[in-house]
DNA sequence: TTGAAAGCGATACCAG
DNA sequence: CTGGTATCGCTTTCAA
């Protein structure tokens, strides 16, 4: 049924329709009702490509998928879906078929040629972000989630990667800690630079030399967890506590501990950054571990919020989010006892 | 610039230039070089909302993400855009606010209602499941991927995870355990029920009987593995073996193990599905972990490859594909000891 | 092999 | 408050 028929049936003409549809104010209010209720009784809905092409809008945002496919990004989604299912907004998944710089520039260059979304979202970014730079360049609106040191004005919203290290560590530091390890994420992403900069400098202030065999840089995974505080462990002499970049990574460490004999909480220390994920809490680890948490689908949904307010007209130079990173001491870290 | 502008710029009619990029036959050879040519110097690109206006095709197709958000979404998903990033198709995720029955049929119905894509993907389907009747109806074409007992046609791709499991409990079985446990997935999930089927017949045949208690269904996440199996080797006698669901569940049985001081390909042994996660291989594990595998990123590239011969007029109920799975033997299962 | 013109199905300006 | 009609930018039939 497209909008004609449906307006000859109830003897309204198409405009009227349209309008009571889309809830403009000049229509009469049982004129409306009447539509809206027919509407439904008859089944009629806009053709959304007509509207689309009517409007010059799209309805829809644009997310890029990383490759590595971590179990964050279903969780920021999720956020984000969750300001946008009232808006009647769609969310445009575009993953990467490869991981290089080159691949992601070209794809949100694609998204942003193609017009298929209103805005899109930038995860994840680098000091010197390109991307940044591009999709100003082709103004396509669009929120950061992240920092970036980039000199174009541009919307973001991040949470205190450094403070939070900075606090978690010098906690270690407190409890006697000298050779503390850090598995942090992916090298040249700006959040994980301001983790190694939280990290350098809660050892600095206490006058500790870092030894860069102690830091480590990678996706968050159990596995890379693993590995890292396996090598590290077996090191002489070897650290007695841990900042993990995730909830992933820690599980990764209380494994490495467990396969040498070392308990958490007793032998080693450990506090890693928690996202917050429904499944895996630092509660019900055992022993229960220490975070700093912010939830990153919090961030997805205010991120989704500031992006509409881009879409409505604010000037996103104006939008600028650093949300405060929590400390929750649990049972994981402990003072030093060697 | 749009299509007017652009065919008089270089001097032909927009008629033309839209069967030169639309590759139409009946364009000359010479004539169609120069407008692909003159097409990126000029930057023009079609509009992609007139385009669908204009065939009625919208050039996306849609895929759900559950509320669990499990790791093998991103995987999954993955695999579809590397067969759709050809076609110039998009992937509109709709993440389902909440994860009851109700409102995910509540999902689909939108989705096919409002004609935003030409067709869906419905991921770990149940047996009698009502949104494969929903969407036959509403005439949204389709794929499953998974098994459903419903008799209404459609088209479907699954592994074959009875056989798995059987084969997987067999090989235990073969090694001398008896107390065989079995770490399932959500409960109602077609999958599952194929799975449990697998683990009981593999049990029968061999005239023991099963012991519920033995027996745990929940999402595919290390803390579920780790819990049950922490619970189950608690018990008196305790099981000598595991079949785990996902390589998560197998994680957190080798974290239970570790904390009851047993060794896994020793004291008991373990054998999972694994997916194919890039990040989390069974070689990787220690000790290396047995598994039966099906990769799901090349399932959903497949899904998406069939799903496309369904909108190119193939006939769905043509379209049945079971995979087989590997079985592949690590370090561990081992006989039987205690 | 190319072009003219009629849709595709809405929105929104301009009248009344 | 309601309606007529141009418009959005492309595809596709029909004619040349």
């Amino acid at each position: 049924m497209k909008l004609k028929e449906f307006a000859e049936h109830i003897g309204l003409s198409p405009t009227t329709v349209s309008r009571a549809l889309g809830g403009y104010p000049e229509v009469n209010a049982e004129t409306r009702a009447r539509v809206i209720e027919e509407a439904a009784r008859l089944g009629y809905r806009p053709n959304i490509n007509a509207v689309r092409l009517a409007t010059g809008r799209v309805g829809a945002i644009g997310v890029v998928m990383s490759k590595t496919g971590e179990y964050q990004f279903t969780e920021f989604m999720s956020g984000i879906a969750e300001r946008l299912s009232d808006e009647d907004i769609d969310i445009l998944v575009t993953p990467m078929a490869e991981q290089d710089l080159q691949s992601e520039l070209q794809v949100f260059r694609r998204l942003a040629e193609s017009r298929r979304v209103d805005a899109v979202i930038v995860h994840a970014p680098r000091p010197k972000d390109e991307r940044i730079a591009l999709l100003h360049k082709m103004q396509m609106p669009f929120i950061v989630h992240g920092r970036s040191e980039t000199t174009v004005p541009h919307a973001w919203l991040d949470i205190d990667n450094e403070g939070a290290v900075r606090r978690a560590t010098e906690h270690l530091l407190d409890l006697g800690h000298r050779r503390i390890a850090m598995i942090n994420g992916r090298e040249g992403l700006t959040f994980t630079l301001h983790r190694d900069a939280g990290y350098r400098k809660a050892l600095e202030a206490r006058g500790i030399a870092l030894d860069p065999r102690l830091v480590s840089h990678g996706i968050f995974t159990d596995e890379v967890g693993f590995r890292f505080a396996r090598s590290a462990l077996e090191q002489t002499p070897r650290p007695t506590a841990f900042v993990a970049g995730s909830m992933m990574t820690a599980l990764g460490v209380y494994r490495a501990a467990r396969s040498l004999n070392l308990k958490v909480g007793e032998d080693i220390s450990v506090i890693a950054h928690d996202d917050v994920f429904p499944y895996l809490t630092a509660d019900n680890m055992s022993p229960s571990l220490s975070t700093t948490r912010s939830s990153i689908r919090a961030a997805g949904t205010r991120v989704a919020d500031l992006l509409l307010q881009v879409l409505g007209g604010r000037d996103p130079t104006d939008i600028h989010e650093l949300w405060p990173v929590e400390l929750i001491l649990r049972e994981s870290t402990r003072p030093r006892t060697a």
